[in-house]
DNA sequence: CCAACCATGTAATAAGTTACATGATTCA
DNA sequence: TGAATCATGTAACTTATTACATGGTTGG
């Protein structure tokens, strides 16, 4: 149930609307925790209901600015502190890996192969918005900077994991 | 939409009841793909009426077999070889990442370090399994072998980014 | 005989995705 | 004035989780 986690961490760094936090799950979240349009404006009223969040300005266009409560503090900060991270368990080009036996050995090293190439496309672009982000002081983005190198140091392992396991299955 | 994926990929390497199959997401692709036993079960059922898969024998107590059909395979090949894999987008442990600003320094650390502490266990854990398994020649677990070592990598580096995140915090 | 294990299923709920629907404001 | 952007919401559907419900078989 982290959707609403990542909704309060955002609201906690300064009050937005539904719009303004789409932007940042497609930006500074994208690679961490994704959600659809339609998720967060109902996990926004759900929080609101559940008085986590309030409503504390309207815009032009039926703009409605949140802002986190106390209570909705509480909460963040209870998730960060007391819940245990769930370890994640899904990885679609993970389990591709345990079916390579389907595929011919070309097939499966093709697939290798692949995986070291996205890895290190990934990586590009992660460099690339590095350079373009202004990382200035704020304290969102000293730990985005972190998450940021996590990105950076995964990529980089899946590459090289990648092109190992390509030559595990050469002969 | 894996889950059927994995399902057709386990028969894929032997005929196998339900209960077989749910023994095998919580061993071998407990850490790449979890599923739940209803999950496991509704999916048997729509794969068999959609011909991909078949009840290739019966047993006691119920019990019902099911086999790979070429449709099937066909489609596990397809999956394989043509659908791009989706880079995995949701880990809560990093989400927390983004967030530490909302705590103290030392709350921030103690997060970090106990990052590199799960890591830790989990590196410990998978050696474990791996000296306890029977790594015999069977084609699936050469494969196996292959995301082993991707866990493993990815523990190891998920620890060592861990330490160096909580020094970064150190002024 | 009873505990452990084998074995299948359904119901209710929660979470996530895709598509639809609508309209205001800004700026070139 | 028209395109881009801002802005919110709902409906239908799929996927995943949790809990419930039932019973057969094996082996010590």
């Amino acid at each position: 149930m982290s959707l609403r986690h990542a909704v309060l961490g955002l609201l906690a760094d300064r009050p937005a609307s539904g719009y303004d936090l789409m932007k940042r799950f497609e930006t500074s979240l994208a690679h961490v925790w994704s959600a659809t349009q339609s998720q967060v404006y109902g996990e926004l009223g759900k929080l609101a209901d559940g008085g986590l969040v309030e409503v504390s300005a309207e815009g032009p266009r039926g703009r409605k600015e949140y802002a986190i409560t106390p209570a909705g503090r509480a909460e963040l900060h209870h998730w960060l502190t007391e819940v245990e991270p769930t370890r994640a368990r899904r990885s679609d080009s993970l389990l591709r890996v345990f079916f390579l036996g389907e595929l011919t050995r070309l097939e499966a090293r093709t697939y290798l192969l692949g995986e070291a190439e996205r890895a290190a496309q990934q990586l590009a672009g992660l460099k690339e918005a590095e350079a373009a982000i202004d990382w200035g002081g704020d304290p969102l983005s000293v730990h985005g900077r972190l998450a940021m190198e996590y990105g950076k140091r995964l990529s980089e392992m899946h590459e090289e994991w990648a092109r190992w396991a390509a030559e595990q299955l050469t002969p």
